[in-house]
DNA sequence: GGTAAGCCTGTACCCGGGTACCGGATGCAA
DNA sequence: TTGCATCCGGTACCCGGGTACAGGCTTACC
């Protein structure tokens, strides 16, 4: 069995800073990896492919703590019949995703709707309230927090 | 001309704190409005729907900067036959949108495999690297940041 | 076995995005 | 014209998500 990687070559390959491998353990978003004698961290290859989808969930605009529950979702055990606790918080999260996809399509349409215009045809209503209205699309009125 | 929304109905409205509004003034995501005669701000209704424009954007992951541009995207007259840079700033706005769509529904869809598969059958795979899979389908490698 | 690169723990700090609090001025209605 | 709610500017603080630094131990290679 291969040694593993050494925090270093981890925070290396996932482009991440080193600190923030210990940051993301200290969160229980990184098992604890095995030590090597001396008390140095080795980690499976896995811990990369963990990191990586860390990165990419947050760029969705997830939280950490989120983060920290889609991983757990898809990674816990979910013992076999799962407490169904687990499938209506996978559930929740699915809806929630599904509303930012919703979002962010209305606005990529304004946005698109806007460079074909041209602004010239966005340019008849610029006078004064319009132009926040293509993207106005997306409120919802909820008092959001 | 009616008299306009003072900073307290404005925050009610919108659902955010009053100091948010002056930090959204400092930042430059709101306008300055008009002043009653002892220096009181009072806001044009459209004030509201930009406040829900931003929140909507926030929650979507933008940062402010980020918002302020789309905003600004929006809003500006961009003079007629505008100025390229801001028809390229909205498409580079757009495909980043795009990107976080994709990523979203890779997302969603191994939430809702997850889901129907009722963590049994991907509970076959579960005992060792596995379960971080479905999600890794979003992963790109790029070394974000 | 010497030595440089790398890693350890711990603590302190930084930035973004707000939020709270203060003492004082304003708005408005009775 | 008095009284209370509201707002003013200014400054200080809070939280999430890292990042830096200090002082010391490990590893790896010659």
């Amino acid at each position: 069995m291969n040694p593993g990687l050494r925090s270093g070559e981890l925070a290396e390959a996932a482009g991440v800073n080193l600190q923030t491998l210990r940051y993301y353990e200290r969160r229980g978003l990184l098992a604890e990896p095995r030590r090597s004698p001396g008390g140095h961290r080795l980690y499976p290859a896995e811990a990369l492919t963990l990191l990586r989808v860390i990165k990419t969930a947050q760029r969705l605009g997830f939280t950490l703590d989120e983060v920290a529950e889609l991983v757990d979702l898809g990674t816990h055990r979910h013992g076999r019949r799962a407490d169904t606790s687990l499938q209506r918080r996978a559930a929740t999260k699915l809806t929630e995703i599904e509303t930012k996809i919703a979002d962010l399509q209305a606005i990529a349409s304004s946005l698109r709707a806007a460079l074909d215009a041209g602004c010239d045809d966005l340019a008849t209503c610029a006078t004064s309230a319009c132009c926040p209205i293509p993207l106005a699309a997306l409120d919802r009125g909820e008092p959001t927090r």
